[in-house]
RNA sequence: GGAGGGGUUCCAGAGCGGUCAAAUGGGGCGGGCUGUAAACCCGUUGACUUCGGUCUUCGAAAGUUCGAAUCUUUCCCCCUCCA
């Protein structure tokens, strides 16, 4: 069977539900199209939960397709209610600029090209939906929408079962989406609109406002959630957001997340996250798993950070766990000679390098055996820190747990 | 607008005058086992501490009391039902 971008787009489990299928695969056999993602502008940079959907642009650009990229100035004013159990904080327009700005930048490492017919389309919807006459829109796109239907949307129906609150002003953001489409389907010949499986509703709800509008036929394609093995949602670990931003998450960080998947993900993620052919993958799917995920974490680390950086946390990571010594990639603690003549306590190192927060959780760890000076556990709360701890290089090495290292350096 | 229910530590959720820094579960963190995995087991989970204690927390403020998360008053917020 020939390759295209919906066969290639199911082979890596990127679909969950699609308007209607057969249709859209012969259109897009037949020529290239503009689809659009709208992404929320409610955090300063995307995280690791958004990357399938940037995976699916690539997918488009591999295949000839424009990506269209909707950073949702406007929808972001007002709050997806799908998925969210509470409303949301509401920006202020500076923020929310400002966020734009910053998204924008991952997607032009993500979807970097020469070719002028696959180049990402940004979009800000706030353009259009910023000017809306109320009364005009309500007759015009409002008349397309009956509340009977909105209210049977998961995004809707979810919330009022749990008995919690929902406004009139996110009961009104299906509307606003809708009609996005709307707007990307007149004024960019957008024919398709992608989205996460929460997104099934929203984007129904625009094409059917389109066919009812304009009598078009356009269509929705939807991912779906990733759920770990473990049952945990994707991207969200402890100490916060997977950002793809390596100001908000370090490199070695980020090649440390994808390195931690669990066992059972990893082909799952080989395949979303990565380059590697279907072939290839199928080929290696059984070697050594620790190999593997040191094959993802370098694959999805050098899409974002580049080839570089990922060899670098290799290697780092590669000093840290397996020999016990120094990486280089590990963040980097000065402090002045004076305060090692005049004696430094342990715990207010761990403090001082950023480990642990507080006084207490620093005592407790050591209890706990959780805190290393150059491998060695530190059985003693109030063990000072003396020129001995260091190398010839004054570096030292500071770690909490087993993961958690950082180098002290004497300058 | 009327009637009721409620706001507790990261979350859920007990407590309902002293024994409460607050049960239990989840999550987190650390240790063990391993493979930087999963599962499992153990410890820990407000801050500061000279390890004796001290300080700040139970929506907010004021009050009753020797003593309040627990009682009273006012205020704020949320939910349910009725209009």
């Amino acid at each position: 069977m020939e390759n295209s971008f919906l066969l290639e787009f199911k082979q890596r489990d990127y679909f969950n539900q699609c308007t209607n299928f057969n249709e859209l695969e012969a259109l897009m056999k037949k020529r290239k199209i503009r689809a659009y993602i709208g992404f929320d502008c409610t955090a300063s940079s995307l995280h690791v939960g958004s990357l399938l959907q940037i995976m699916c642009l690539r997918m488009l650009q591999k295949y000839g397709h424009q990506p269209i990229i909707l950073l949702g100035g406007g929808t972001t004013r007002i709050g997806d209610p799908s998925g969210k159990d509470e409303t949301r904080k509401i920006l202020s327009e500076k923020e929310i600029e400002k966020n734009i700005k910053n998204i924008e930048k991952v997607f032009k490492i993500y979807l970097k090209t020469n070719n002028p017919k696959i180049k990402p389309i940004f979009v800000n919807n706030y353009k259009w939906l910023g000017k809306l006459n109320y009364i005009k829109f309500l007759r015009e796109i409002g008349k397309h929408f009956t509340i009977n239907k909105m209210l049977s949307f998961d995004s809707v129906k979810l919330r009022l079962e749990r008995e919690q609150s929902l406004s009139y002003m996110e009961f009104n953001y299906m509307i606003l989406q809708a009609y996005d489409f709307l707007e990307l389907n007149k004024s960019k010949k957008c024919l398709m609109q992608i989205g996460g499986s929460d997104q099934w509703g929203n984007i129904v709800n625009g094409v059917e406002l389109i066919k009812r509008y304009s009598g078009k036929q356009v269509f929705g394609l939807t991912t779906p959630l990733i759920t770990l093995s473990s049952g945990a949602k994707m991207g969200k670990t402890e100490k916060g957001a997977v950002w793809l931003d390596e100001k908000l998450l370090k490199p070695y960080d980020y090649w440390q997340f994808w390195r931690n998947t669990d066992d059972r993900d990893v082909e799952k993620f080989l395949k979303m996250f990565t380059d590697i052919s279907l072939e290839k993958i199928e080929k290696i799917k059984n070697n050594n798993i620790n190999q593997l995920k040191i094959l993802l974490a370098n694959e999805a680390t050098t899409m974002l950070h580049g080839k570089r950086a990922a060899l670098q946390a290799e290697e780092t990571a590669k000093k840290t766990f397996s020999k016990g010594s120094i990486g280089d990639d590990l963040p980097l603690i000065k402090i002045k000679k004076q305060n090692i003549t005049s004696g430094i306590n342990i715990i207010d190192l761990v403090i001082i390098s950023n480990l642990l927060n507080s006084k207490s959780e620093v005592r407790r760890t050591i209890k706990n055996k959780g805190i290393k000076i150059n491998n060695e556990t530190v059985e003693d709360e109030k063990y000072l820190i003396s020129f001995e701890n260091f190398n010839k290089e004054n570096i030292l090495k500071l770690s909490h747990g087993k993961k958690n290292h950082v180098i002290i350096k004497i300058t």
